[in-house]
RNA sequence: GGGCUCGUAGCUUAGGUUGGUUGGAGCACCCGGCUGAUAACCGGGAGGUCGAGAGUUCAAAUCUCUCCGAGCCCA
């Protein structure tokens, strides 16, 4: 039996009593193990960070996510979904610095490392709890008991399994990375770090020489950065530029021809020579400085493609100790790394002249030098972005620092081919953001200089004459190498460091470099790391593998779905996902991100607690495409539950509350398909074409217009109009079979919506099919397939049939109003213009016409000869030039003829005559314009090819009639007001004046009925417990009811 | 500074790949109607330099280029 249900909707109640059924009846893992055996659909989460409160971005990804699972889920796949936690890294250490004050590194070794780890490993989950209520109260399901945690031993020994595979395969190497470096705090600055940084900076930049070995004559080369000349080792030209060899003041220089035009331009010199800058590699030059004492060959040319001619001099100054740039080039050309500059950022004593100062502070004694011994070519100031530390303001410098590296690029054609695999949403990544990305890919820089971390497993040999290194890949081999491995062990600073291992070859002991990895890596291990592969689950694993479908935000992209491919593609040479989808950012009302610090942050608590889940939801996906940023605000999720959700939920309460009182039952009285009316018909036939829009949809994750398809189905098809169309019908007392197939189809139609809205509102969709369900079905909604399309029952004739229908009562309803006759007065006729295919198509469907605009009958039409007269006006413009001060008189003859003869003599001879004093003037059709006008009493509208009129004429029973239904209008409000139920019944008072009601007296009836009052009394002094006086059309009425 | 994405009414947006009637909707606003399902509904109105400029074309919101603005990523 469908129960009455509650005529106002309120999300929080509703769906807190949700969750506990799912709770209460575990139908989440149910859901799960019902599907079991069947093809699995994989999905991997994206592990958040929970050190912090979750915001409405993470909100739309975790909507996602479960929307795409629920679908598939519903589709007959198994889907396991397991969570995960991200829980190392920077942001954990900083939060946690600041708890404690730490102010750098040295104040947390001061305070313990042991003691500062179980500090992050605590903070890490210290807003789990809050992730895991927001993910319950939105209702995304996800197996948040048997999570994947990065901290975990098992997880560690995977990703140093991983890191053993590529020590093994050669790919894990120790090398140099150029890092932005605070000198003061002495630490290296992530990216994020250093882009807070960045300041407009005026500093000197000198030309400076450089003597060729044999020869006398000079390279030219340009930099901003005095300091590291000291440190040069090479001097850099592009290969394809042409360089010029000229004498300007006296001397030999060399530099490249475009920069020299621009640089000389206007002064003298002398063109001596060209050459490209290939010619020119290998050429020696003497040094500036003798400081350093390079371990390798140092001081030639050397080509590289990043050189350009648009700043300096198309000749680069190289020091790979301070530049990506000159240390990638370095390494191509097996030049030394001279870095003369200490970790305070102080020459040291090699330096002589400048030993001590800091190299910022030292520039100009630097420019002073050169210029004094003649190798300075000019300076000037510019203007540019330097960096700056954050924290103190100090000019970070570009400093070359060890560091472990995974040989990406050796790897990168791979990388680009399993890219390829990968099913991109949208697709412009994949080539675009993406591809970019990877072309171009450089070694992983996988160590950092932090405590909270996955320890780099790497171990070396003490003995220098030993100085074995080993890569450890699981933690037997650990246990082998060590006497004190205890049986209580935890895989992280400084247990790892502490541990006595001894060196296979020499028994010496071997220290652990010191590192931790960057926590990219264990994010990008999580879909082998996750399951502790190889140590167990390897069955598991393989049927896992590649992954289906990942979803996380658009900054993602080179973050973990970028550290995703590369492990997979260096361990298993294949794409680690099938589909990605890259979520927009979700940004705050003016379009600005949300930042804690601009305070612009929407607590998603509030608006779950106001407007509840499945607005939020609704609005998040149907609002934009997926992977477009939405703004988000409250104001924006209330318009979404007025719009969509409270439509959904009143068009159900007003089934059910119509059902309830019929008792209607969906197994007893429901009728066959066949036998349904053409509207039911209509409404089933746009369901069918509305799963199979959505279904193609949300395959390419086209959710919003899925979405939105289903919303203009449920607003304008189902609640505006079958809904509305079928009230007259739910009205009557008995069990008609015209009631019953109302009640049957639209119980169809809800209960198909709920399965197909599931998924997207899991929580009203539920409570609707509570009440819906009979006992062979499902006991959750979410435990129910998704519908399919029914070719059977889809029908374009009806469809297009009910399109131009709807068309003619939009018209009907227009011209109603425009020639002012109140809809509650009925006409008498209406007639329709059309095509015979169009008459075919809606004949069937004009009881709906008629109801809507009012008329007795309607009628087809072949042509519009009996509604409109053609006539004729003199056409000003051509007449007038012609006939000139005559024309007026002519006008007036016009006027007084009778205009549909002389539309017909027009037509018939081509031409009339005017006599006017005599003159015969001869007019032809040119000279006026043909008006169509409507015969007397009928009014015109047109849609398209079909054109309605109208009779306007109201005869005493139209106008009795529209009367009565004045009355009945007045006091089925007057019901309202007394807060009646529906099935109520009154009894009715009416004074009106003697004529009226001699009108009414046919009509008394009617409005007993209507009104469902016993007895209508006409008296002169209107009692009850309501009396109201009315004012109808100028007419004083009034009215008594009582109950 | 570079790359990518986006820019249509006060707000949210459709259309853009395939150039072709007068650029569609919804919310909000104004006027009128209808109503015992609705936080509704129906009809009408007002509201647009389709970010700006140039180009291609008979024809540009749509194609091309330049610029401006926003966001993200990278420096």
């Amino acid at each position: 039996m469908i129960q009455y249900s509650p005529q106002k909707y309120n999300p929080k109640k509703v769906e807190e009593k949700i969750l506990k059924f799912w709770v209460a009846n575990s139908i989440f893992k149910k859901s799960v193990e019902q599907r079991k055996g069947c093809k699995p659909y994989v999905f991997l989460e994206g592990p958040p960070t929970a050190n912090g409160l979750p915001h409405p971005g993470h909100v739309l990804t975790r909507v996602m996510k479960d929307l795409v699972l629920r679908y598939q889920a519903m589709n007959g796949y198994y889907i396991e979904r397991k969570a995960g936690w991200d829980t190392h890294g920077l942001p954990v250490e900083i939060e946690v610095e600041k708890q404690l004050g730490l102010e750098d590194k040295q104040a947390i070794e001061k305070y313990g490392i042991a003691k500062f780890n179980e500090e992050c490993k605590k903070s890490t989950l210290r807003y789990e709890r809050a992730w895991v209520d927001m993910t319950h109260r939105i209702g995304f399901w996800l197996d948040m008991d048997n999570p994947y945690i990065t901290f975990k031993n098992e997880y560690i020994e995977s990703v140093w399994w991983s890191l053993k595979q590529a020590w093994d395969k050669k790919l894990l190497y120790k090398g140099h990375k150029v890092v932005p470096y605070c000198p003061r705090c002495g630490t290296v600055l992530s990216a994020h770090e250093l882009s807070q940084g960045y300041k407009t900076v005026e500093e000197p930049s000198i030309f400076v020489k450089f003597k060729l070995k044999n020869e006398d004559a000079y390279f030219v080369a340009w930099t901003t950065t005095p300091w590291t000349l000291i440190s040069n080792v090479a001097l850099a030209v592009h290969p394809d530029e042409t360089y010029i060899k000229i004498r300007y003041r006296g001397r030999v220089l060399i530099l490249a021809e475009t920069p020299a035009a621009a640089l000389l331009k206007g002064q003298e010199y002398e063109l001596l020579d060209g050459f490209s800058g290939k010619e020119l590699e290998g050429i020696e030059y003497e040094p500036l400085f003798d400081f350093a004492r390079p371990d390798k060959k140092a001081w030639y040319i050397v080509l590289a493609n990043f050189v350009t001619t648009e700043e300096g001099t198309g000749i680069v100054h190289i020091a790979p100790a301070f530049g990506e740039d000159d240390y990638n080039v370095g390494r191509q050309y097996d030049l030394p790394v001279v870095q003369l500059v200490k970790l305070d950022g102080t020459f040291p004593d090699e330096v002589t002249l400048w030993k001590g100062q800091f190299v910022k502070d030292a520039d100009p004694s630097i420019i002073e030098y050169l210029e004094e011994r003649g190798l300075l070519e000019g300076t000037r100031t510019y203007t540019h972005e330097y960096p700056f530390c954050w924290r103190c303001d100090t000019p970070l410098l570009y400093y070359a620092m060890e560091s472990w590296f995974i040989a990406m690029s050796k790897v990168q054609e791979s990388l680009l081919k399993n890219n390829d695999q990968i099913n991109w949403y949208p697709e412009h990544l994949q080539k675009g953001r993406f591809g970019d990305f990877i072309r171009e890919v450089k070694d992983w820089a996988l160590s950092r200089d932090r405590y909270w971390g996955t320890p780099l497993p790497i171990w070396i040999c003490d003995n220098n004459k030993c100085r074995n290194i080993l890569c450890i890949g699981s933690v037997d081999e650990l246990k082998r190498l060590s006497d004190t491995f205890p049986a209580d062990y935890d895989f992280h600073k400084p247990f790892v460091d502490e541990l006595v291992v001894h060196c296979p070859k020499c028994q010496s002991q071997m220290n652990r470099e010191k590192e931790v990895i960057d926590c990219w890596y264990d994010s990008g291990s999580a879909f082998f790391a996750q399951w502790h592969y190889p140590f167990e689950n390897r069955e598991k694993f393989k049927s896992n593998y590649p992954v289906d479908f990942i979803t996380e935000a658009l900054d993602q992209t080179r973050g973990w779905f970028y550290s995703l491919l590369a492990t997979s593609t260096f361990l298993f040479d294949k794409n680690p996902y099938k589909n990605v989808l890259t979520l927009g950012l979700v940004l705050d009302k003016e379009g600005q991100k949300m930042s804690k610090s601009k305070q612009n942050y929407v607590d998603p608590n509030i608006i779950l607690d106001h407007e509840g889940a499945d607005a939020l939801r609704w609005y998040l996906i149907s609002a934009n495409a997926p992977w477009m940023s939405t703004r988000f605000y409250e104001e924006a999720v209330k318009d979404t539950l007025g719009k969509f959700i409270l439509t959904l939920w009143n068009s159900y309460n007003f089934f059910t509350t119509y059902a309830s009182l019929d008792k209607y039952d969906p197994k007893k009285d429901a009728i066959i398909k066949e036998r349904r009316q053409l509207l039911d018909k209509w409404i089933i036939s746009r369901f069918n074409g509305i799963i199979s829009k959505a279904r193609k949809d949300i395959e390419t994750f086209d959710i919003h217009k899925a979405a939105r398809v289903i919303e203009n189905f449920v607003i304008e098809d189902f609640s505006n109009w079958h809904l509305r169309r079928s009230r007259k019908r739910l009205w009557v007392e008995e069990k008609t079979e015209d009631k019953l197939s109302g009640y049957s189809t639209m119980y169809d139609i809800f209960l198909g919506l709920s399965k197909l809205l599931a998924p997207f509102i899991p929580f009203i969709t539920e409570e609707m099919y509570q009440n819906l369900r009979t006992g062979d079905m499902h006991e959750s909604i979410h435990l129910c397939d998704f519908p399919e399309p029914d070719e059977e029952q889809m029908d374009a004739k009806l469809e297009e049939g009910m399109e131009r229908l709807r068309e003619l009562v939009e018209i009907g309803r227009s011209l109603r109003s425009k020639i002012g006759i109140k809809v509650r007065y009925p006409l008498s006729n209406a007639s329709i213009v059309c095509e015979e295919n169009v008459e075919n198509s809606i004949k069937d469907l004009l009881d709906l016409l008629n109801e809507e605009i009012n008329v007795k009958h309607i009628s087809f039409a072949k042509d519009t000869s009996q509604f409109i007269t053609k006539i004729v006006k003199p056409n000003h413009s051509n007449l007038g030039p012609r006939l000139k001060e005559k024309v007026k008189k002519v006008i007036d003859k016009i006027e007084g003829m009778d205009k549909n003869k002389l539309y017909d003599n027009l037509i018939k001879n081509k031409q009339i005559i005017v006599e006017l004093n005599g003159e015969k003037i001869k007019l032809t059709i040119d000279d006026f314009e043909i008006v169509e006008k409507e015969k007397a009493h009928f009014a015109r509208a047109e849609v398209g090819d079909i054109i309605l009129f109208l009779d306007m004429t109201i005869t005493p029973e139209l106008e009795a009639e529209g009367f009565a239904r004045e009355l009945v209008r007045r006091i089925q409000s007057m019901r309202k007001e007394l807060d009646l139920d529906v099935e109520d019944k009154i009894n009715t008072e009416i004074l009106v004046d003697q004529e009226k009601r001699k009108a009414l007296k046919k009509w008394e009836d009617y409005i007993l009925v209507e009104t469902r009052s016993n007895k209508i009394s006409f008296v002169e002094k209107p009692s009850g417990k309501l009396v109201k006086k009315w004012k109808i059309d100028e007419l004083d009425a009034e009215i008594g009811i009582n109950k």
